[in-house]
DNA sequence: TTCATTTAATAAACTACTTCATTTTTTACC
DNA sequence: GGTAAAAAATGAAGTAGTTTATTAAATGAA
């Protein structure tokens, strides 16, 4: 079963009753996007909360330069969506896009509405991992600042060794703030360092 | 009556009882600080979480360099804490610290654990006030990325004019992420332009 | 009002990072 | 397996923002 993995999941944060469970699977769909398909779309109002099965995910914004800048990769058993967009309902700020085949658990606005009320333990859930989300987000914007692009790269490969094996260079660099080529410095001056 | 801000700020998220304001108020605090001391000290744990009735307040982290690196300012209406070490109750990484004499109602860990589970309504409405900080964190990481300095203060400027006005110039500078000098001289070209 | 302390302004030398141009390597697909 | 296209590496010249040092202005306490 597809689920399985949304379920246990949430059995992190909250216990659900066997009906509960029930409400919760009838209200979201499992559905699968291929590499380069968009999730979400700049300006579209964002419909969809989604909980990543298997895949990855790049959310970026396009500047008035017509420059890509990356806001986050998402692999499984992480979310992904323009939240701004879909709590307001209002155009996103933000591309998702997928980077290899993506399998989601996905949440329509309208029925996480529904479900909140149904199954109030639901707004825990959420209020955690948005929580967590809010607090790594908080700590990015202060390593941008009080650590050099090279500082902020050895992070990175020692946090998340999987995106950086999986993902290409150029948007890890989009990622980190820096360009590419300087990335690709950074790189060369690591090894050279060995 | 100090708490009525707060209440009304409730308001706008959640319609609560009589009863179930009574349970509320009854556990929070209302406390004054005098300018420049702490609410939250880096390396303590941080024990509650504030909403501002008036004043300002500065969160920062002090880097290993010993440079302060400013994260956020709160002011009226706000919230201000060291939400990731209030929710993992582990050491603070950031100092929250008075920048004028400030009012806040303080939620302690225990009290707000406790009153999640007597008015479950608390929850929503503290995920929404999370959604909210989070997507702004989120701009904020793009704006850093994807603007210059300049374009960032008079965005600063026209967003939070009230904190321009209270706030002296080098936390302003430390929390776009630049020298004091040189949000000065930004702020001469600023004057020369016109 | 005065003096001490903090904050802001200015300017020259410096550096982390960008831009632009070219070459090499990897990936993908018929 | 060969070839086109995308991604990565390299290097030289340029710029946004830093550092350091000095002076000026604002604030605050006695």
């Amino acid at each position: 079963m597809k689920n399985s993995a949304f379920l246990q999941y949430t059995k992190k944060y909250i216990k659900l009753t066997t009906e509960e469970e029930a409400i919760l699977l009838s209200n979201i769909v499992v559905r699968t996007y291929l590499k380069d398909q968009y999730i979400v779309q700049q300006g579209d109002i964002c419909n969809s909360s989604n909980f990543i099965i298997s895949g990855c995910t790049k959310t970026f914004y396009m500047g008035a330069d017509g420059q890509e800048h990356v806001v986050m990769f998402s692999i499984e058993d992480w979310w992904t969506s323009d939240l701004g967009s879909f709590i307001a309902q209002k155009p996103a700020d933000f591309n998702v896009q997928c980077i290899e085949n993506t399998t989601v658990v996905q949440f329509t606005y309208e029925n996480l509405e529904k479900l909140y009320t149904q199954i109030p333990k639901l707004e825990r859930l959420f209020r955690k991992i948005v929580e967590r989300a809010f607090v790594a987000s908080q700590k990015r914007v202060i390593r941008n600042f009080s650590l050099t692009a090279k500082e902020r790269y050895v992070i990175f490969k020692k946090t998340y060794p999987k995106i950086d094996q999986r993902v290409p260079q150029y948007m890890i660099a989009s990622y980190l703030g820096i360009t590419k080529e300087f990335l690709s410095k950074i790189k060369s001056q690591l090894i050279n360092e060995q």
